[in-house]
RNA sequence: GGGCGCGUAGCUCAGCGGUAGAGCGCUGCCCUUACAAGGCAGAUGUCGGCGGUUCGAAACCGUCCGCGCCCACCA
């Protein structure tokens, strides 16, 4: 029907078809602006720099929505100040991420039946090359799709040379200055990954569990402890109570039986343990658990290893060779032979670490590995925030940074992993330890005994390089020069502690103080449309890809900013995105209509004498729209701006400029030429502010309009501080009017294409000249000879009277103006009432008693005019 | 246990001291010469509960209830 319809009313003279199509546009268009080299930066330029360097998703990764909402604010904020005339620099990357790789192609060589070690360490690393040449990376041509304007002459890869290089001359910058060492304590290991891992690789989650009592010792020297990890009692090397415990005093010093072993264990007095928990006795087991091992440190204690990478128990005895799991049951059964577990095994919760990349739950394990020290790192990347050179958006997020801070721990960057940047340091036959910059020789070869050390460097090491790697660090570069500091770094807040802490400090040390980012733009999560967290494992999971395909990559944009309140999660549903859809439609079938209607940029716009009051009251709101549009990209207030555009496009222009130019349009002659230029104008300039946001649609369209040869480097709109007050008021009356008499028209159950003779009396209002708007927007045609009004409504001092002969509803109308007055004497009321109110009339502002004055005599204009209008009805 | 935040229309969220808002959804009328992916009109809220401050509270304070996040601990 629809089509029918199409085919029945063909379109006037215009190059566009009626609908807009995403699909025949992007891709091309997108090629066009990399071709021509729209998103190179030029460190040469005189131009202010603006850089962002993307956050560098996983080379594993496919683009999903969180990628795509913080994709589409980077590319709001670089294609707006690229349009103001920054010399604009958005850098694309990936990362090598470490576990997460290994993983995959582990996977992929374990459905061959093989392992890593079959292959060996360099096979294996070739093996991950060769699989991130083939699938890796599918999610930079995703972001291409989505219209990102990337600098791809320099994309860079966390592993490719130069960054490499970045990461061995700040590993041994810092050996040197004494922030990297090399410790045995407590790690958290992955089993599976068989690799340690950093404190926030660990997620934590409620889990099930036993306690379980046991008995220690023999005859009148026992005490109850009590543990959910009874496999760990094999490394027990003490039992700790608190010094002023009275229950534990004679057995403090002595030494006791230690159950299934033959060994025999000290008792020690620590304060750490609390009296009131469980029986006020604590096993310690140093090697298995980082409060035990800090106890064990206190009271010099042995450290006993029991499990081996993989969590199996290699102790001597009968639970050799068992698992961690199997362990704790068998060793719980022979316990119970034994009369030692007193009280019965309870169900209990209690937190549990996992491993952030497999889920397999973290052994803590005492290890050998590299730290880097972070306290004067830290207190440095503190300070950048507390004196403010580094501003986080929004700023509450602010305590939370220095809350971690301030309290950070060494950093384990070492990982038993063979696809990352090696440790660069050599272990000579003499015990020699060398640390090796990207220029130094290595100290000696395997043949006389020189090895190097097996581990490879946490991810975050370096990522957290990123910001001045990606631009030539350590080398000093014309794009170092130029674009560092980078301006904003847009990012999730679940990573500030991963990743923004890091890049804090390894950029204010490895760049003499200057700060990585001026700005850090902090957003939430993207979740569907019931709040409910989307991510890659959950079935509510949308492939942003097929939005794109359905509805075009600027409806999944403009969804996403609409979405995006400072530091708030986003939530998006596929009814948004298909709205967004509709908007873009909308901009296109307005512009389809200014183009069929004389609609032009060219020459200067008319002076604003020779303009319509329509016409003077849009461009005024068009420049404040510029204004507000301009502050809240300023504040990152993405949602405001885009609903700023939406309402001011679609409202204001598309659904009121345009339907009450359209008589002077029709009339043509010098005044259509007049309001032509001015909706020429405002297309312009609304095209431009909408650019950054959805970027193809306002290209092909502001092309067509303009003529010009790409929006991606106009120049961004700035507010020209045309301002009319007047004309503004009298188009909102002009409003008011319109809808009061199209309500009246409805409420009657008039067609909204019924015409009606009218009577206008406009004498007393500004709206002489809309007559013939008026005329045309409520269908009232000229009063006839027989003119009878049968209903007056009087808005804003104009009055409209019409002739209802014979379709006029009584009893409705009676109705409706019953109601009206109801409203008004309410109104009434109230502003009466706070009038007469001496407190008030004393203590709040002029402008607040104004404006009840001004409501309160409304009211009472109101009221007259309905009472009037209603002894004037027909008797029923 | 410590910290932060949130509860506003059916849904998702703005508003954060002066008459309750938006988008989507819903109801009615309409293919009115750009657009039915549209137009016009309409309905819907004790702004989580209870106290307090104030001339005035959705907004500020206290408290309770419900939800979420972060950190720490969990023998």
């Amino acid at each position: 029907m629809t089509e029918n319809t199409q085919q029945q009313n063909p379109a006037p003279t215009t190059e566009l078809p009626t609908q807009y199509a995403p699909a025949e546009v992007e891709g091309a268009l997108y090629e066009r602006w990399v071709d021509r080299g729209y998103f190179t930066a030029d460190a040469n330029s005189e131009k202010e720099p603006y850089t962002i360097v993307i956050p560098p998703p996983n080379v594993t990764g496919a683009l999903h929505l969180g990628h795509a909402f913080q994709v589409t604010l980077m590319d709001a904020l670089t294609r707006r100040k690229r349009m103001q005339g920054y010399e604009t620099l958005w850098l694309p990357g990936m990362d090598h991420a470490g576990i997460a790789t290994q993983n995959k192609v582990e996977q992929q060589l374990a459905e061959e039946g093989k392992s890593r070690q079959d292959l060996g360490r360099e096979a294996f690393t070739d093996r991950v090359w060769q699989w991130k040449d083939e699938y890796g990376g599918r999610i930079l041509g995703q972001l291409r799709r989505l219209g990102a304007g990337l600098d791809w002459s320099r994309e860079r890869f966390t592993m490719d040379e130069g960054l490499s290089k970045a990461v061995q001359t700040i590993f041994k910058n810092l050996y040197d200055d004494g922030l990297i060492y090399r410790a045995e304590r407590i790690i958290n290991w992955c089993p599976r990954c068989l690799t340690a891992i950093s404190d926030i690789e660990v997620d934590y989650q409620d889990d099930d569990g036993e306690l379980v009592s046991l008995k220690y010792g023999e005859g009148d020297e026992t005490v109850v402890v009590a543990t959910t990890r009874v496999e760990t009692m094999l490394g027990d090397t003490a039992v700790a109570v608190h010094p002023d415990d009275e229950r534990y005093a004679h057995l403090i010093g002595k030494r006791i039986k230690l159950p299934l072993t033959d060994r025999t264990i000290p008792v020690v007095a620590d304060t750490h343990v609390d009296p009131e928990f469980g029986t006020g006795a604590v096993k310690v087991t140093p090697a298995h658990d980082p409060n035990d091992f800090a106890i064990g440190q206190r009271h010099d204690l042995e450290s006993m290893t029991i499990m081996d990478e993989r969590g199996v128990i290699t102790v001597h005895g009968p639970f050799q060779g068992l698992d961690r799991f199997e362990a704790r049951s068998a060793i719980v059964a022979a316990l119970r032979e034994q009369g030692r577990v007193v009280a019965e095994k309870r169900p209990y919760v209690h937190s549990v670490g996992h491993c952030s990349r497999c889920k397999t739950t973290v052994e803590p394990r005492l290890s050998l590995q590299w730290w880097v020290k972070v306290d004067t790192l830290a207190q440095a990347a503190g300070d950048a925030v507390r004196d403010g050179r580094v501003a986080l958006h929004p700023k509450d997020m602010e305590k939370r940074y220095f809350d971690w801070v301030d309290n950070l721990n060494d950093w384990c960057i070492s990982r038993q992993l063979w696809w990352g940047h090696r440790i660069p340091v050599w272990y000579g036959p003499n015990g020699e330890v060398v640390c090796v910059g990207p220029d130094d020789p290595i100290p000696g070869t395997e043949a006389e005994g020189w090895t190097q050390d097996e581990d490879v460097l946490d991810t975050w090491f370096s990522s957290g390089l990123w910001p001045f790697s990606t631009l030539g660090w350590p080398e000093k570069t014309p794009d170092l020069e130029k674009f560092y500091s980078t301006d904003v770094l847009v990012t999730g807040h679940d990573i500030i502690f991963f990743w923004v802490v890091r890049m804090m400090m390894f950029g204010l040390y490895a760049m003499e103080d200057q700060v990585p980012f001026k700005t850090v733009a902090l957003t939430g999560l993207v979740r569907d449309e019931f709040g409910k967290k989307m991510s890659k494992s959950n079935p509510n999971a949308v492939d942003p890809l097929d939005w794109m395909d359905a509805y075009g990559s600027d409806a999944v944009r403009f969804t996403l900013a609409t979405g995006a309140n400072p530091g708030a999660d986003v939530p998006i549903g596929e009814d948004w995105v298909k709205a967004s859809r509709n908007f873009a439609n909308k901009i296109w079938n307005a512009t389809r209509f200014a183009l069929m209607n004389g609609a032009t940029v060219e020459g200067p716009l008319p002076a604003p004498e020779a303009m319509t009051a329509t016409d003077r009251w849009i461009l005024s709101r068009l420049n404040k729209t510029v204004a507000e549009v301009d502050a809240f990209y300023d504040d990152f207030q993405f949602a405001k701006l885009s609903d700023a555009l939406y309402h001011f496009a679609w409202d204001e222009v598309f659904d009121w400029y345009v339907e009450l130019s359209k008589t002077t349009f029709f009339e043509g002659g010098e005044q259509a030429k007049v309001s032509g230029r001015v909706l020429g104008e405002v297309l312009d300039v609304t095209l431009r502010l909408l650019h950054p946001i959805v970027p193809f649609v306002t290209e092909t369209l502001w092309t067509t309009l303009t003529g010009g040869e790409t929006l991606v480097t106009a120049e961004w709109p700035k507010d020209s501080r045309f301002r009319d007050d007047a004309a503004e008021r009298e188009i909102e009356t002009l409003q008011q009017v319109i809808t009061e008499v199209r309500r009246f028209r409805s409420d009657q159950g008039l067609q909204p294409g019924q015409r009606v003779p009218a009577r206008l009396d406009l004498d007393g209002t500004t709206l002489a000249s809309h007559e013939a708007a008026i005329r045309q927007l409520l269908r009232l045609q000229p009063e006839g000879d027989a003119f009878s009004a049968t209903a007056t409504l009087s808005v804003g001092g104009a009055q409209v009277a019409l002739d209802l002969s014979g379709t006029i509803d009584v009893a409705a109308e009676r109705k409706r103006l019953a109601k009206d007055l109801a409203a008004a004497e309410k109104e009434k009321a109230q502003a009466t009432g706070k009038l007469g109110n001496e407190a008030f009339l004393a203590k709040a502002p002029d402008a607040v008693v104004d404006k009840i004055r001004g409501r309160l005599a409304k009211a009472d204009e109101d009221i007259a005019r309905i009472q009037q209008q209603l002894e004037r009805l027909p008797q029923a």
